[in-house]
DNA sequence: GGTGAAAGTGCCACCAC
DNA sequence: GTGGTGGCACTTTCACC
């Protein structure tokens, strides 16, 4: 694990703001010339602060406005990775958290309909490793902002 | 609301995949031109069907690698934009949405430690729409994914 | 970290369908 | 309305200081 000083912090707000501004830009903005943002930006990439680079869409206008959370019990006990494993391969899962309390997972559904989502529902319980659920269906999303400096 | 036709769904693909790649190779892969792709693209982001382009972080690196999703639940009937304009001013709230169920909300709060996200709480606690929260804190992250095609 | 030059890209006017 | 072409400015990306 490398450190990531001030300017790394301004160039990632930058790109966080729009991942398509030029690197010349960036630079009149933290002071630096375009070739030396552009070195950062590689070495935040190869050390993984950086992921990479991702349009964000609306889901309402896709046709995926329908979301829900889901709590997740499991039989016995489990490890993360047994969990992260099976839930990989669902297309609905758009996150999923190990988490405290009595639920073992958090799991976050994105689906194109009530009807999608029941059957993506039923998908994830038919997990065997899965106990029960405990769902929770989105009226709204009131906010939604990406990850902060 | 426009219509949203099968290359645009593969321009989005190639976008979230990499917010950085041209136009050029975004046109490779779709079978148009750059300038028809500019074309298009521009025109979703003036539809709003495409919100931006970002970077996509590592909070862990970045030092925000506490999180927690808190269930909160108002006094008497509050409006959803009454919940999002108090929750709006609060940066550590990543996500907010109103649901089913017993809970008004579910916030999704995000801290650069476990002292951080207390004082976060406590600030949402302090408002007086709130009546009571049921915080459940993240202790991994299984899965983590931008949203799909 | 800056500079300069070559290769690649964005972006526009214009044309064809 | 759609998409393709050509040209010029800007950007990316490299070696080198």
């Amino acid at each position: 694990m490398l450190r990531v000083d001030t300017i790394d912090h301004r160039i990632i707000s930058c790109l966080m703001a729009n991942a398509r501004s030029s690197y010349a830009d960036i630079g009149n903005v933290v002071g630096l010339s375009a070739p030396a943002v552009k070195r950062r930006v590689d070495k935040l990439l190869d050390t993984g602060v950086l992921r990479g680079f991702t349009a964000v869409v609306d889901p309402e206008q896709l046709g995926w406005g329908t979301e829900a959370f889901v709590e997740v019990h499991c039989r016995g006990n489990v490890s993360p990775s047994d969990i992260q494993n099976r839930l990989e391969p669902m297309a609905e899962v758009m996150a999923a958290y190990t988490v405290s309390g009595a639920a073992d997972a958090i799991v976050h559904l994105r689906a194109a309909s009530i009807h999608h989502l029941e059957t993506a529902l039923e998908r994830l319980r038919a997990v065997e490793i899965i106990d029960r659920t405990v769902s929770t269906v989105v009226l709204s999303r009131l906010l939604d902002r990406p990850p902060a400096p």
